[in-house]
DNA sequence: CCTGGCACTCATCAGGGCCGAGTGCCAGAC
DNA sequence: GTCTGGCACTCGGCCCTGATGAGTGCCAGG
């Protein structure tokens, strides 16, 4: 295993490097932490860290730069999450307070992640499958047209055209309307299709198909939309990536433009707790020199959707995870309330 | 006035130096294109082009590139709009077919207008205002609390919440919804608010004071959600903007995150026909190297909302404009079907 | 009014030399 | 055993230089 001091010596590379973009020489890091000893015995550590793959040199006689491994042994072990400020705090809670609909909290949610971390965010809408009814309303457009309208307890709203096979009168409706909901308000959706199941015996015979029909668009509605939508923002952030530019930039945006890729990318972090994947963690083509911090929240105990930051692997770890939890547990206060 | 060999000299660059993304020389020129003069001959030309300001070279002895005052010249009086292929035009509409709800349109919408044009795409939401009321549904959630929940013509849902003053029965809330929906079903937002100045009369004085609030949220959504939302899509495109890279592309990705800024860009394009605004023509700093080309679309005659893309200075103005127009037209043909 | 010719400008590129940061290794000190 | 100072070495970055060539402006003649 290695010594207190070599961790020590990992730690100042990265945290050096992070902060000059630029390969960190032995010299510069002696200079710059109390590590008690000369540059010789540094480079000793150096050479040390490089074999176990710890750290690397672009080219002969450069300074060093932490590998993928190396991040990941500094967030595991060396790195704790820096607590925000308390008039940080204040200003997330003031900047999230005044959103008035859900479109809104994500949209500030992702302003407000990206000018923290002053990198690229990402924010899930609060995922249906996860969440409970709150109200199910039915329209009737045209005699053989409805509308159908789900209300999700995270303020959501989903709204889809039913074509009934037959007329459907308007006190049926209110019946079917009035059932169906003392039903499944207050339910998750995964309940819900056992829940309407038999609902449609209870109905006249004449009635029975236009039921049917507006119960699997209800189902339906539910599964479809277990396909999540996100926002995201910052990207303005991603030139100040590195110099050479062009070719780092382009794979990221290609990659932040496909709503699958990160959904799947949030999809592998964790419920609970947060998740790092750095660099070739990530299995994306486009996204293997970028890191990223991801989190869940939710309006309860549990999560509801996921939230996080892309950046690059040389980003500031510490700052950006406080950042990353605080958002969540805010959003998931906001959420709470309304 | 320009002679006419003149204005093909100016067409033959701005074409030259959108393939190549190099400044153009007399002699490249005459090669390219059948003027039918010496490369001597079109110096002379190019000399009075300068003179008059619609083309400059970068530096002494490099080739000319246009200006802006040269695209407007090329735009307004050199070029046409571009038809597109009748696959291009199939391939729109089977991707666009697809659509399930708004959102899936506009997000459709945005991938096609970036992959054809290979440029950043913007869509903007049909707006609230043009369109008019589908229904309006009222539920109740609690004794004193109920949810207002808007749909419009376009397809889209607004919700929000009401407490109310004082608890309010079902049969009353049955009345006032029926009441609401009989008087503006059907109607523009802008003559909601005298259709329903005097409903509150029409109640019980118990509930009065509900109605009016119930009313005063409703005229609320209508005015706050004048404000528009809008996607966008294809900023990977950006990556092709030039070699000079950072610089150019960073206040660029900054303007584009700036619903607002955006917003006003597209407000400032005509209803009807197609805006091209090109390089200092837009007012906002970011996008003085941009040039944007927007247009109207809607389910009728009428615009409700505009779409449009933005890129370089150096575009394929034809192309770009072909595009933009067959796409403003088929997402006018969706929204008018649904 | 067009054309060919000519002198001139200047960005780009490759080559060469210098500089200095940073390394690895080794012999000696604690 | 571990740390330290010293030293030779490597190699990317920088600057200067000269050659190259595309492109221009101008002028005299058709």
């Amino acid at each position: 295993m290695l010594s207190e001091r070599r961790l020590e010596v990992l730690r100042a590379i990265v945290q050096d490097y992070v902060g000059t973009e630029e390969p960190v020489g032995s010299k510069a890091l002696t200079q710059r932490h109390q590590l008690g000893v000369s540059p010789a015995t540094v480079r000793n550590d150096m050479a040390a860290l490089e074999d176990e793959g710890f750290i690397a040199q672009p080219h002969t006689s450069a300074g060093r730069i932490p590998t993928d491994k190396g991040y990941r042994l500094f967030v595991d072990k060396l790195a704790g999450v820096k607590p925000l400020s308390s008039p940080e705090r204040r200003a997330i809670q003031n900047f999230l307070d005044g959103a008035v609909d859900l479109d809104d909290v994500v949209g500030r949610t992702v302003r407000l992640l990206a000018q923290l971390t002053r990198q690229v965010a990402v924010v899930q809408y609060p995922s249906l499958t996860r969440s409970t009814v709150r109200h199910v309303e039915l329209l009737s457009l045209a005699p053989a047209r409805l509308m159908l309208v789900l209300i999700t307890d995270t303020g959501r709203v989903e709204q889809r055209m039913v074509d009934c096979p037959a007329p459907f009168g308007e006190t049926s409706l209110a019946d079917l309307r009035a059932r169906l909901n003392s039903r499944v308000v207050g339910r998750r959706f995964t309940d819900v299709p056992q829940l309407v199941q038999d609902l449609p015996e209870s109905f006249e015979q004449e009635d029975r198909g236009t039921v049917s029909t507006v119960l699997s668009v209800l189902l339906e509605t539910l599964v479809e939309e277990t396909e999540e939508r996100l926002m995201i923002g910052g990207t303005a952030n991603l030139t100040r990536f590195g110099h050479d530019f062009p070719l780092t930039i382009r794979p990221v945006l290609e990659a932040l433009e496909e709503q699958v890729v990160l959904l799947k990318l949030l999809g592998e972090a964790k419920d609970s707790g947060m998740t790092v994947r750095i660099g070739h963690e990530n299995a994306h083509e486009g996204l293997t020199s970028t890191s990223v911090v991801a989190v869940g929240y939710g309006s309860g105990d549990e999560a509801v959707a996921k939230l996080g930051v892309v950046g690059p692997t040389r980003m500031d770890y510490p700052g950006t995870m406080g950042a990353v939890r605080a958002v969540a547990r805010y959003v998931g206060q906001i959420l709470a309330e309304s």
